[in-house]
DNA sequence: TATTACTGTATCGCTCAGAGATACACAATG
DNA sequence: CATTGTGTATCTCTGAGCGATACAGTAATA
């Protein structure tokens, strides 16, 4: 148990098997650009350096190909050798990546203060995601006094089905996409408190509906108690959420939902506007 | 005036003309690979969302190509529309790969917890930075409590030769790659004090090697202080380094420096021992 | 209202970039 | 010792994709 909830559920059908389709249909579609992502793609499965051969298998290439986009990608810093060269490893270039996105996400600039606003109001972990099909990716993490790093890395996502924020952005959808969602959502048990239920979810889109915000409790983590709600764009639809979590050791359920779910509608409510 | 260090220092000599020498000498080069990420390194030169003609010019590609190519990586969720379909921005799959290239830095992860005892002692803003070349980039931050959002964007980049950490780089290398360092940065005075001459850069180099840190003022920003000292590893071989930053408001330069550089020297040679 | 200059999008031949087979030196296994 | 991994290198043949060209829509000019 890594600790990471990433890695779990991929986005991509067997990789392959996607580019196929693609290309048989799009003149416009790329091979080449397409393979080269998913050699980095190829490090989202792995928890330790890759060898070329790995990397060609998870990506679904031949070695051949994986060999001269790997050492073209080394080539421009987009991979590197791990220290020990014990294999390959993003490289730092991705960083300047991350850089650009952020920077050119137009939410994210007037966020920031107003997530430290509300975390100061609130004192526990605040983090603002993204909607991605059916995950969602935290593009701003504000960790309390002592964390580990995985707490603390954008990038992370979690999905939808079992997520405060997921539920909150559900509860902004018409019924059918929600529940679209739900089911091409591969639904594992995190937790025995996890819900898998199509309709059990929907409850809580509903609460979350009706209230502005929902409570998840235990759902990804044991002992982990979170709130949530969407922010919306200037069409109403949902294009983020904001999550506040906490530990049940410190926390009844009715006592953070109390303390937290005023300041957190009115925290995503000014950032809709914004 | 946007805040942003980054932009300023390009490592990419035009870009088409460095593509141009590989693909002659090296037949494992592939140029669709490196025509993909220059379309994605494109974004570092905008503050605003690129039009196609504007992604073309400035990856030094053609309309054509760019246009297959953005395409492509659009289809992949590289990138999007900006929310205003008002031009390309760079898409969340970036996300993903930022979490990997963090979750894989074998420095990171240790890093975290000591970062953190760090900033509760010395309650400035604490920065953990990888050596690219002639730049520091930004892997971990740890803001203080109210800041904005380019603080705390990983990713952003600064110069080694007017920075305390570089200077704390450059005191962990050879006289001669310390000066092809200086040499080849393109030095320009973010500030009346910021430090351009070769001979006085190696100075404070030299000061870092004496003392295992050095402290810089007002290099990038006016009224900002900061101290640095570097992450050797195994080979005593400079691989990073961390920054403590505060403001000349709060702090003399000798207050600052007595109060931080025990904790800070202590940190970095913890991490350097891991 | 025309005009000019942008957008994004689409089509189509020709050709050279690159796919993929194959080989090799080396290291770490059994 | 054989086996299976690693990274690296070389070659031929072909179809992926280059880049020219065109077009509809929009925005800002005159």
């Amino acid at each position: 148990m890594t600790g990471f909830v990433n890695r779990s559920h991929h986005h991509s059908e067997s990789g392959a098997r996607k580019l196929d389709d693609a290309i048989e249909n799009d003149p416009l579609f790329l091979r080449a650009t397409a393979r080269t992502m998913m050699v980095l793609s190829a490090f989202h499965e792995a928890d330790r350096p890759m060898s070329l051969t790995e990397i060609a298998r998870t990506a679904g290439l031949d070695r051949s190909s994986t060999q001269r986009i790997v050492h073209t990608l080394r080539q421009l810093g987009y991979l590197q050798r791990d220290p020990h060269d014990r294999g390959y490893i993003p490289g730092i270039r991705i960083y300047d990546h991350i850089f650009d996105a952020m920077r050119l996400n137009d939410l994210l600039q007037p966020a920031v203060p107003l997530l430290l606003d509300l975390r100061r109001n609130v004192n526990e972990r605040v983090d603002l995601s993204l909607i991605d099909d059916l995950r969602l990716v935290y593009a701003a993490r504000l960790p309390p006094k002592r964390e580990v790093l995985h707490a603390m890395l954008v990038g992370l996502s979690v999905p939808i089905y079992c997520t405060s924020a997921g539920w909150a952005m559900l509860s902004h959808l018409p019924e059918d996409q929600a529940r679209d969602i739900i089911r091409r959502s591969d639904r594992r048990s995190y937790t025995s408190r996890t819900l898998v239920d199509e309709d059990a979810i929907m409850e809580k889109a509903s609460m979350a509906a009706q209230q502005g915000y929902v409570v998840a409790e235990e759902q990804l983590l044991p002992g982990e108690i979170a709130i949530g709600a969407a922010i919306l764009n200037a069409e109403r639809r949902p294009i983020a959420a904001v999550t506040v979590t906490a530990l049940l050791s410190d926390w009844t359920a009715e006592d953070f939902t109390h303390a937290v779910a005023p300041s957190l509608v009115q925290t995503v409510s000014a950032l809709g506007r914004a």
